[in-house]
DNA sequence: CTTCGACATATCGCCAGTCTATATATTGAC
DNA sequence: GTCAATATATAGACTGGCGATATGTCGAAG
């Protein structure tokens, strides 16, 4: 069976996403993941077990950092994108749109097949 | 480290991606694997290791269903569509457009940030 | 005639990454 | 006092893509 919750598009794109969501600003985990859900009209939920070991894997390649804030009893860790985050975000950005338009121009044939060159 | 060849994006769209092609006509493996290529303008390079492991789960799963030509001495596994398959195809497209324009709009974000509304 | 590179399919084992389930703790509402 | 929402984390299972490897045909070059 396939299932999961999403529908395993974005299996590639998460990194992106996450790092697209937190160039709008700092973000906790939580906090990210109702940003992103809404941000996408719902079509992405990001799993906390999903999340949590992405957010860690990004922060040990150094494209975001953390901080906690423990003033509160509600801990909660302050994600923010480091200078590499950001160039790395629109690096990939620009990787991510050639790989959508080379997609869609595939599509394009299937919907709209080739009418054979004149 | 990551590598990989194409950049992981498609991870996800493979399947997709094959079908599409399929969609143009049938194809046994090697050819479809050099048509994905170019109609990719060289963008994904479909490895042998991932294609014919897919190729036989997406005939499993009957959406695609194969015969081979052993007329020639080069034996070779022709792929056709089924009709679930051409339905699959088109589910997924619309599928996958939707993932694609919620991603794009993140990233719209990111260039533009929303300047306040009014 | 042999050898080499392109053609053609297949499988195995590794590994990265996602999910489910689970654990733990705080807080506000009822 | 209990429950749901908030908040983070990890372990274990599973999937799927990749590199390596195997097997064999075929045509061209030498």
């Amino acid at each position: 069976m396939k299932s999961s919750s999403n529908s395993d598009w974005m299996k590639g794109s998460l990194d992106l996403m996450v790092l697209s969501v937190l160039a709008g600003g700092s973000k906790y985990g939580y906090l990210l993941q109702q940003e992103l859900q809404q941000a996408s009209g719902g079509l992405v939920e990001l799993q906390a077990g999903t999340m949590y070991p992405l957010l860690h894997r990004l922060e040990s390649e150094e494209w975001i950092r953390s901080r906690w804030d423990e003033t509160t009893g509600r801990r909660r860790k302050w994600y923010e994108l480091t200078d590499a985050g950001r160039n790395r975000l629109t690096q990939q950005a620009r990787e991510w749109q050639s790989y959508a338009d080379c997609i869609r121009a595939l599509l394009a044939r299937v919907i709209d097949p080739v009418p054979r060159p004149a």
